[in-house]
DNA sequence: GGAAAGAGTGGTTACTCACTCACTATCTGA
DNA sequence: TCAGATAGTGAGTGAGTAACCACTCTTTCC
């Protein structure tokens, strides 16, 4: 009779390993398209414990999405503590790269863009998406210094990366691809 | 006993119907999140003639999306015709802000961000979205005769775009939010 | 050792969804 | 005029799905 005892986690460390394991999860169908069922597997949980951690599938999808904007915020300030220079090319630049690395598994940037798309219906994920644009957008101002201009720039860039990836423009070779690419560092 | 009758159209009219009204569905909820029986009431029809009318709903939404890509491609066009020269920036500038006036009612541009996001995990979905920017930029870049750069970046707007339509910036008045839409046209 | 608290699950419920089918109402033209 | 074709629907069906609850197993601490 094998024992093979079994190791409780905290369910604070739970909450911790959902919030990670989910991204995966919720890149490839975003929120309408993935149940809870799906999330419960890829944290190794039951499906009734996921209930426990979370209060509703909407409250999860929005914890997710708030932890994304975390790692990407992180990205940034690390690319910023990077830079060559402290001229906002430099720092804008160094940034970029630094972003390109942290989402070269996509599944950062595709929970961003399924969150944005939910943001239309559910206030509460809305809520999460402008606040998380909005603490970016003022950390890539005051971290690089660029103008108005150049900080648009820095995130209509993000944007158009994030139509690259989901429609996986590197697939394919056409001069329409190799337009919207040009210039895109990636890894 | 009033006879009132009925009038009944082609199945050709109908489809184009649902196509036009569908747009308004989807543009909610996007592709898992929307039920045919939402398009079907959108078109006032039953929900089982919708799928005499299309065989599936991946179909449907597909046709829904091309449908948009084609008017915003007309868009295009018009503000083409209707540039004040011939030069590039003339050009680009007047077609995106056909564009703006094109997607005033917000709807047709999420489609296309909810098209985006399908695309991450239907295939169809993403070849029509594919085929879609495939077209859009070799006409952009062939009305415009702007540079590669030029071309990228009139399509990196239009990705700003939508992130600030799906979050609804323009409802918060804040420095981020003015940055991220200084300049953008809308009506 | 044992009781209280916390971690975790199986099974179910109430409901929704895409899709089907048998059927009726309307139209067309010979 | 009426037969064949086409427009359109009511009433399902099976497969999920979010959320819940009663329950067991594990840890902690006295």
């Amino acid at each position: 009779m094998k024992t093979e005892r079994r190791q409780l986690s905290t369910a604070e460390e739970r909450r911790e390993t959902v919030l990670r394991t989910a991204i995966g999860a919720f890149a490839a169908r975003g929120y309408f398209g993935t149940t809870t069922t799906e999330v419960a597997k890829a944290a190794g949980i039951s499906q009734a414990y996921v209930y426990r951690l979370f209060p509703n599938k909407e409250a999860l999808f929005t914890a997710v999405v708030e932890h994304c904007f975390v790692r990407v915020r992180a990205a940034l300030e690390g690319g910023a503590a990077n830079a060559e220079s402290s001229a906002p090319e430099a720092v804008l630049d160094s940034m970029g790269d630094a972003y390109a690395r942290l989402i070269s598994d996509n599944d950062l940037m595709l929970v961003q863009l399924h969150a944005q798309a939910a943001a239309v219906s559910e206030p509460a994920i809305r809520e999460a998406v402008r606040a998380g644009y909005a603490r970016s957008v003022e950390y890539v101002r005051g971290a690089s210094g660029g103008s108005e201009e150049q900080v648009q720039q820095f995130f209509a860039t993000g944007m158009l990366c994030h139509l690259l990836v989901s429609i996986d423009a590197e697939a394919i070779s056409a001069p329409w691809t190799r337009t919207l690419t040009a210039g895109i560092t990636h890894y």
